[in-house]
DNA sequence: GTCTACTTGCAATCCAGTTGCATTTGTGAT
DNA sequence: ATCACAAATGCAACTGGATTGCAAGTAGAC
């Protein structure tokens, strides 16, 4: 696995949990909150660990981190793109980037939000 | 003022606090955490009743909301409008809908972030 | 002024997430 | 295979934003 080796040679270890981790987020079709991740790898490990993890990934940019309701949502990097989540039943599908909302199938109420950041003139050094 | 007129139509009371909030909420440039409406109203007023009277006001949809790094940030609810805020500083300027991504100046480093949510085909009664 | 539903404030509570620290484990070198 | 050590884990305690229950207070209609 591709993931795993670039793990590696970021100087993380491949540990039990980290792969549980990540056994999760492979196998799941929405993003997850960390709350979520923890329930489903059914509290084998501590959640503590868990966090952390999640956390570690994130900062090495191995996982991408959507917002849905005002919480942060994991799912593994892969190319850039965005999800359409059901308000109801929180189902997820992905969606390119490209011609977004124009691929929009299925949904309905549509509404988006875009969080748009960078550094300002008074804050570039 | 309108909005104080649509509160009462609303059958919520024009209390202290609440018109506090609503003082904050007019004369801030940026979108404010719960938190920091909190903080700006000078603590004069409970944090509970902050809190409950944000949360009221996002209900009956007076004030619309911003999510800027995983934190709900509110505004009063005006014509839609999206923001751009600096990563450093917080600083946030309001941008148009229309021609959004033309409009951004003086900002470096840009990224944004796209949430979209709708009620799915299975959850359509 | 009276009445009532709406509000407030306090204290207690909740709960996702974090921190400190001793113990364990992955992994590269020997 | 064993060793050594940094990385990682698990436990317990803690943090802090946010919520809940309830008694007391208040806006505003009559």
């Amino acid at each position: 696995m591709d993931l795993r080796k670039t793990i590696q040679s970021r100087g993380l270890k491949l540990t039990k949990p980290r792969l549980a981790i990540i056994s999760v987020l492979e196998n799941q079709k929405k993003p997850l909150t960390a709350k979520e991740v923890f329930a489903a790898i059914g509290k084998v490990y501590n959640k503590v660990t868990v966090y952390r993890n999640i956390n570690a990934l994130e900062e090495l940019a191995l996982v991408s981190v959507d917002i849905f309701n005002g919480e942060k949502r994991y799912c593994l990097a892969e190319k850039p793109h965005h999800h359409v989540t059901c308000t109801k039943c929180g189902k997820s599908n992905c969606l390119p980037c490209r011609h977004l909302f124009k691929t929009i199938k299925d949904f309905s109420q549509i509404n988006h939000q875009v969080v748009i950041s960078g550094i300002c003139v008074s804050c570039t050094n």
